[in-house]
RNA sequence: GGCGGCGUGGCCAAGUGGUAAGGCAAGGGAUUGCAAAUCCCUCAUCCCCAGUUCGAUUCUGGGCGCCGCCUCCA
């Protein structure tokens, strides 16, 4: 399988080619937890796990990091301003750390309730302080930053790729430059580095003051390195990080470690709520608990952002949260037909048997043509129609079509685990339904309506779904 | 001011130089004791104009509209 990739520095679709052959080292830029991430964070974090996924369905052997950025940086790179993080303890009466915690306990829950697998690493930015310092030493050892007192800058004029990634050109940046003149820099676009403020909360004592914190891009580059590498296959982030902070990142981290840094960078577009850029003052700032009180699942909303591709923007209303709903649902349903149908032991035909093959491959080329998950989901439902259309209920079929959900799951992240039916005192076995549904068409036929409906309705509490057909009583588990 | 994306049926969303996947919703029908579930059927010519071409939704140019980044933000 030749996975295909477009390359936010390239701009153009690669072919995939890991460093190390069936190994991927990636690095996705996380949040900072001031505050809990809201479902736009989310689109971002889905598409990492979704990356994982897919190399690991496809047999790679992955190594994944997520930074959680605990020092707030500066509100801007013009400097004066407030941190982020104190600036949310100020208003709470808490200290900056217990906020600390407690948003990442709450971004670890929201992960898991999306089913995002677990990276291999989060490393804290306040953790890494002194890779932050080594590298800052070295851009200053080779010319490529200088000190202005306590702070440090990185010298955009020694880089000269800087702007590569955005589009961005250095003398534009400094005529559009909207930033406040600060004084202390040799060129407008040249970008912090090490700051010191003695009134800040969270800094550090290092070489370069008592007082100190780190700019905005550096922990990128520190734990990356730490964790991956000089150099790695992926970063990914959202489409928000392409200037300056990845830009900034590449600038520091090839100018200090002299060679390419990452080969593949990936960027999501964000997500729009109702048409637009979600926003406090429009109120439509919506965390997973939000949609739960709706009534819909942190997988309803996972579906959602699959339906749409990762570098488009996909919209956010509850229509169509519901119509994300819906469809997940008959996928589901399927998915237990076929299971029902799979212990029929009914005959298969060829054509069928043909058509989950066909099927397959179609799921498998849009995921390997640059994550075309819309294109990989329709052609589940493809299959569904032809099988269902067919009136096929064969027992190898319906094998197959199985092992293609669960390999589509794998992928996509589909089917909300649900507790092991087999450990429920109260499940009724097969035996058990067949009985119950025998039972109900004897005194249906002798009319006595109530003892039917008393059935049925026992049936459902039990999972159960009936589909009364022409050609007789069919079933299986919700 | 600089950079970028988008405009496909009521809503969402793929896609290809040769007349448009899939999902949701909707309408009609079958089945049914009622209901649910299920099944069948119906539902677009792809923002506008010009050009290239035998032929464009797909290429080029222009226009209109929408959105995003450039500033904390995924």
């Amino acid at each position: 399988m030749e996975l295909r990739f477009y390359n936010s520095y390239s701009r153009q679709i690669e072919d995939f080619r890991p460093i190390e052959p069936g190994k991927v080292r990636m690095y996705h830029c996380g949040p900072t937890v001031y505050q809990r991430p809201h479902i736009g964070n989310y689109r971002a974090f889905l598409f990492a796990d979704l990356l994982r996924r897919v190399f690991e369905a496809y047999g790679f052997e992955v190594q994944q990091v997520m930074n959680l950025t605990d020092v707030g940086h500066l509100l801007n790179d013009a400097d004066e301003g407030e941190d982020k993080l104190e600036a949310q303890a100020r208003k709470d009466q808490v200290d900056p750390w217990q906020i600390v915690e407690t948003v990442s306990q709450q971004f670890f829950a929201d992960l898991d309730a999306l089913g995002v697998r677990p990276a291999h690493h989060y490393p804290r930015a306040s953790d890494h302080i002194p890779e932050m310092v080594t590298i800052i030493e070295a851009l200053i050892e080779k010319g490529h930053a200088y000190r202005v007192g306590d702070n440090v800058y990185f010298d955009v004029s020694t880089f000269p790729r800087y702007g590569q990634l955005s589009g961005n050109k250095v003398e534009e940046l400094e005529a559009g430059a909207r930033l406040e003149i600060n004084e202390e820099k040799r060129h407008p676009a040249d970008f912090a580095l090490w700051k010191s403020d003695p009134k800040h909360i969270m800094k550090w004592a290092t070489v370069f003051g008592e007082h100190g914190f780190p700019g905005w891009h550096i922990e990128c580059s520190a734990m990356a390195e730490k964790y991956l590498g000089k150099h790695f296959d992926i970063h990914t982030g959202g489409e928000d990080n392409v200037f300056p902070h990845h830009e900034c990142e590449i600038a520091q981290s090839e100018a200090a470690n002299e060679q390419t840094f990452v080969n593949l960078w990936m960027h999501t577009r964000f997500l729009q709520v109702d048409g637009g850029k979600m926003s406090k003052s429009l109120g439509n700032v919506y965390s997973l608990d939000d949609l739960a009180e709706r009534g819909y699942s942190a997988w309803d909303y996972r579906f959602l952002v699959l339906r749409g591709h990762y570098r488009t923007q996909v919209n956010f209303t509850w229509e169509i949260l519901r119509s994300a709903k819906e469809s997940r649902a008959k996928l589901a349903d399927w998915r237990s037909r076929l299971q029902a149908a799979m212990r029929g032991g009914a005959a298969d035909s060829p054509a069928s048997i043909g058509a989950v093959t066909t099927a397959r491959q179609a799921f498998d080329a849009a995921i390997a043509d640059d994550l075309n998950t819309p294109e990989a989901v329709a052609a589940l439902f493809t299959l569904r129609n032809e099988l269902v259309h067919a009136g096929e209920t064969g027992t190898g079929t319906s094998e197959a079509a199985l092992a293609l959900l669960d390999h589509a799951d794998a992928v996509l992240g589909l089917f909300e685990p649900t507790a092991d039916a087999s450990e429920d005192p109260n499940a009724l076995s097969d035996a058990q339904v067949e009985a119950l549904i025998a039972e109900r068409a004897e005194v249906r036929a002798a009319k006595n309506w109530a003892r039917a409906d008393e059935i049925r309705d026992a049936l459902q509490a039990a999972g159960i779904v009936l589909e009364d057909t022409a050609s007789g009583v069919h079933w299986h588990r919700s």
